[in-house]
DNA sequence: TCGTATTTGTACGTATGTATT
DNA sequence: AAATACATACGTACAAATACG
C-alpha cells in the first residue's frame, strides 16, 4: 500500500479500513471491472502485507457497500465500480431537499418554545416540565414553496449543539447536521393526506389538495429521542427513491 | 450451551450463529434486560466454551439486529429484548398486502406473455427475442379493490420456478416466494400520480383521483434482474412504514 | 488528578472445514 | 480426484477507550 491513510480527523484509520480504501480505489480506477474476480484472499493479503483476517474485515466492508460479492469456493467477484453510496430513503437525510425535482434554493425558519403536548411527552420521552423547540421550515424553489416541515426538538438536544436560537441559519445548519449524524435510526410513516387551511396557505395550494406527509421520530443508537418531525410535500414535485433489500437467506 | 442448533434444513449452523441464538434466547427470557451490561467478552466466551473471536462474530449479529450496543471500554449494553425483525419498506415484501389498513382477502390474476418492449429490454437486460410474463394482480379487501399491480417477469425466471402458468394460485405463490427470497435488492421509486381510465375502472374510483405509485426493479445479488413491477395504491387505505438508518460515523 | 484495572478493538498466525472448479 | 478459494474456529498479543479508586 501507498502508506497509512488518515481519516478526516487526521487520526490513523485502522488497518482494515486502509485496506478497504485501497481496494475501493482499485475499483474506481478500473483495475478490476464488474464481473472480474479479485485475486484470492491469501494472495491479496500477502500483496498488501496484512493477515488474511484483516483483509477479510476489509472485504466485509466492500460487501456491505455492494461493491463485491463472494461465494465460497468461487472467489470475490466485482459487482460494480460505481459509487454506491447513493442516498435513498433508507438512509436518514432531508427528504425535502433530497427528493425534490427542483433544487431547493431558499428555506425560511420560525422557532418557538413550548412545553410538550402529551403526545410529544410520549414520543420524545419527556416530562411536562421540560421545553421543546418547535421549528417550522418552508422550502422554496424559484420562489414557490415546495414543502413544509414541522420539527420538534427537545431543548436539551438543542443546547448540546450550542446553538444560538436567534440565528435562524445556525439553527437550520444544526438541524441538517443532526440528520447526518452517524448511528441514528428512525421510525417513519409515509402517507397521502389533504392540505388543511394553514398548510394550503403556506404552500400556495387549494385547501383539500392532496399532499404527501412523512411523519417520523429519530433516535440515537441508545434509543434516546433526538427529534420528531412532520414533513408535508407538494406531490407534483417529489419522487422518493429507495433501495429495498433482503439480506440473509 | 444446550447443544448444537440446527437450522431449517437440519444442517448444523456455524458455531457463531449458535452462540447468537443462545444470547438472543437470554434476551427474550429477560435474563438481561434493556440497559443491562452483558458480562465481558472474555467471560462470556469462557462460559459458552468458544473463543473470543467466535463470540465477537455473534456479537456482530446481535448489533446488526439492534439488540445490543457496544462501546470500547464500556461493554456490551442490552438495548432491547423486543423482536426487532419488523418488516418496514426497507425490506423487500409485498407492499400491497403489508401496508394496507384493511386485510387483503382476495387477489385476482391475469397472465399474458409478450416480447419485451424496448423499455423492458433495457431494465430487464433482455433481448427482443425472449419473452416476458405480464401479470396483472388486483388486491381486494371486503369486496373493494385496494390496489393494482403490474408485474413483469422474464420467462427464464418463471421457468426456473417450475410454475404451471395455468394455475393462477401457483403463479401468485411463486411471485410471493420471489419477494421473500434472500439476497435480493431493489431500486424503488415512490410518487403520487392520478388514475387513468383503466386503472380507475379496476379500482372503482373516479378518473384523475390521486393514486400512490411504486415502481421498482428487483435484482439478485449478482445484479441479475428478477422482475420489474408497478404498484398502484388507493391512498386512503395505505400507510407506509419505514426504518431509516445512518450507520457509520 | 493520576494511575490502574477492565473491556472492547485491532492484528497476527495457524489449522481445519466446505464449496467450487 | 485434486487443487483452489472462501468459511469457520482457536489462540495470542497489544492498543485504545473507559471506569474506578
Amino acid at each position: 500500500m501507498a502508506g497509512p491513510i488518515y481519516n478526516e480527523k487526521n487520526i490513523k484509520a485502522p488497518l482494515y479500513v486502509q485496506v478497504y480504501g485501497t481496494i475501493t480505489g482499485w475499483l474506481k480506477e478500473g483495475k478490476y471491472k464488474p464481473g472480474d474476480k479479485l485475486p484470492g484472499e491469501n494472495i491479496l493479503a500477502e500483496q498488501l502485507n496484512v493477515s488474511r483476517g484483516t483483509l477479510r474485515q476489509a472485504m466485509l466492508l466492500l460487501q456491505e457497500d455492494g461493491l463485491i460479492m463472494n461465494h465460497q469456493g468461487k472467489g470475490n467477484i466485482v459487482l460494480s465500480n460505481k459509487d454506491m453510496s447513493q442516498s435513498g430513503m433508507e438512509k436518514i437525510c432531508n427528504p425535502m431537499v433530497e427528493f425534490c425535482n427542483e433544487p431547493i434554493d431558499k428555506v425560511t425558519l420560525t422557532i418557538g418554545f413550548q412545553p410538550p403536548t402529551p403526545k410529544y411527552q410520549e414520543v420524545l420521552k419527556l416530562s411536562a416540565s421540560t421545553v421543546i423547540a418547535i421549528i417550522d421550515i418552508v422550502y422554496y424553489s424559484q420562489g414557490a414553496a415546495q414543502g413544509f416541515a414541522n420539527v420538534y426538538i427537545p431543548y436539551d438536544v438543542l443546547v448540546k449543539g450550542n446553538v444560538d436560537f436567534d440565528d435562524n441559519d445556525e439553527v437550520y445548519r444544526y438541524y441538517c447536521e443532526l440528520l447526518e449524524t452517524g448511528g441514528l435510526y428512525s421510525d417513519t410513516r409515509l402517507r397521502v393526506t389533504s392540505a388543511r387551511e394553514r398548510t394550503a396557505q403556506v404552500l400556495g395550494i387549494k385547501e383539500d389538495d392532496t399532499l404527501l406527509i412523512m411523519e417520523e421520530e429519530i433516535y440515537t443508537e441508545f434509543d434516546a429521542p433526538v427529534l420528531s418531525q412532520k414533513l408535508l410535500f407538494r406531490p407534483s414535485q417529489y419522487e422518493f427513491a429507495l433501495r429495498r433489500k433482503n439480506d440473509r437467506m
